[in-house]
RNA sequence: CGGAGUGUGGUGUAACGGCUAACAUUCCUGUUUUGGGAACAGGCGACUCUGGGUUCGAAUCCCAGCACUCCGACCA
């Protein structure tokens, strides 16, 4: 992708009111807008690191047998009655409209409801399960108090995952390939290292549910962490049988801030016995269907591996979610700014072209080329200059480390 | 929803109750430049959040509303 045909731009400043850091650096480096409190636009930069995250979450749910879906964001009322969800005293973060003769809709803050009343109409038999139905897809929440940039929003991105099963024993089975899924989708993120897997309050249901933890200091959670074993627990919920139950020990706990990426629930039959979601066994009985419900705040996601993974100078993106792997610097002045053009688009094409390379063509100083560099935090940063034409060599910066080396285009391409 | 703070060109800031609302940056023209946000010259861009009020006169003082941010509560 040549730079000055991306329709983005960095600045220097963020703006006044926007103080927290993720989308600080976010909007600084051209990746979304916001619109209002709790409110993103996405440019064109944003969303191609939306789609990689969202290829990730993708791949990891497809592997354990999920199948994606959409359901719509206009939601009926009569399907919330049913389980006494459509009044605002008791779901308050309810946004609500009107057709034009009056009946009212809802835009949905979740689906699980929806998809239940759905599968009523498909699902009458043991050979119609189990089934993992996901999407990925704006949920309206009107929160008391958006905070936090992209943390907690008023429409945000979340994949939700439910989960149908016969047996409760083939529900826990399928509750254990999500949870390795989910710290594979986070591990792929570049945040595995700081993400736990989190003991949390239940539902109504089951006891305990749990939470995928990012430590953070913008977090809004507090959890005890026992850093060996890689688990935590919720400050919610700490007590003693908890810890037993988790196999933890409280003096091998630290206290962290963290932001929650991700929570999984077993809901047994809490929803599907109100929508009467029953299926026939072998023998001709009707029998309940066991509910999961497992959610990734995708565009929460985003902003978390910003907010932990960013240094003083800018964003600093794993490369798995990088807009782009390589950013190709030309530096004009100097030299045979011909050549060097010539060199760059060379690179350009060697390197593998639009969707790998953001080639910087725009005619500015080096300086502002690579202070543009270090915030948009492409992982690989190569310059090419009349100096380099020289020694026929390539620099190279790697984003992260920040070491400089200089490399022959074979090697370069074996990065 | 309770409390606090802030609203001035796209962005960041300034302006005692008193001249045509200033400066920087961005953007446009041109010249000269070119390895860590260059220099010079010229130019575009604002009913100072909205509505009332006080005053000869309001960006400035008062009231109300709205928006944003922070703290708290809330967070299937």
């Amino acid at each position: 992708m040549l730079q000055s045909k991306l329709f983005t731009k960095t600045r220097k400043e963020a703006p006044r009111d926007e103080v927290s850091k993720n989308a600080a650096l976010l909007i600084r480096a051209g990746y979304v807008h916001k619109e209002m409190a709790g409110v993103y636009s996405y440019l064109p930069l944003g969303i191609i690191v939306l789609k990689k995250i969202e290829e990730i979450v993708r791949k990891e749910m497809d592997a354990i047998g999920g199948r994606e879906l959409v359901l719509t964001a206009l939601q009926r009322k009569d399907v919330w009655e049913k389980v006494g969800r459509w009044d605002d005293n008791t779901v308050d973060v309810w946004f609500k409209t009107n057709l034009k003769d009056g009946m009212e809709l809802g835009l949905g803050f979740t689906h699980d409801e929806q998809l239940v009343n759905l599968l009523t109409e498909y699902v009458h038999s043991y050979k119609d399960l189990p089934l993992y139905l996901y999407q990925i897809h704006t949920k309206f929440r009107n929160e008391l108090r958006a905070k936090s940039g992209l943390m907690r929003g008023r429409e945000f991105l979340m994949k939700d995952l439910y989960s149908f099963n016969a047996t409760e024993k083939e529900q826990d089975e399928f509750y254990e390939k999500i949870k390795i899924a989910y710290m594979n989708i986070f591990r792929e993120c570049g945040i595995g290292d700081i993400t736990y897997f989190t003991y949390a309050s239940g539902g109504t249901f089951s006891k305990y549910s749990h939470e995928f933890q990012t430590i953070s200091d913008a977090g809004e959670d507090t959890i005890y962490v026992d850093e060996a074993k890689k688990i935590a627990v919720n400050d919610e919920v700490l007590n003693d049988e908890v810890l037993v139950g988790a196999g933890l020990d409280r003096k091998d706990l630290v206290v962290k801030k963290s932001i929650e990426v991700g929570n999984i629930f077993k809901q047994g039959t809490k929803y599907t016995d109100p929508f009467g979601l029953q299926y026939q066994d072998e023998s001709g009985q009707k029998k309940s269907v066991y509910m999961g419900g497992y959610g990734i705040g995708v565009t929460r996601l985003m902003g978390t591996i910003v907010e932990t993974l960013s240094d003083s100078v800018g964003i600093v993106w794993p490369e798995s979610i990088a807009p782009f792997k390589f950013h190709l610097v030309e530096i004009l002045g100097g030299g045979d700014a011909h050549k060097v053009k010539e060199s760059a688009a060379e690179l350009y094409k060697a390197l593998g072209g639009d969707d790998i390379v953001l080639y910087d063509d725009r005619d500015l100083r080096a300086g502002e080329k690579f202070s543009d560099s270090d915030l948009i935090g492409i992982p690989w940063r190569i310059v090419v200059s009349g100096k380099t034409l020289e020694g026929g060599m390539y620099e190279v910066k790697n984003r992260r480390t920040g070491e400089v080396k200089m490399l022959l285009l074979q090697d370069l391409l074996a990065i």
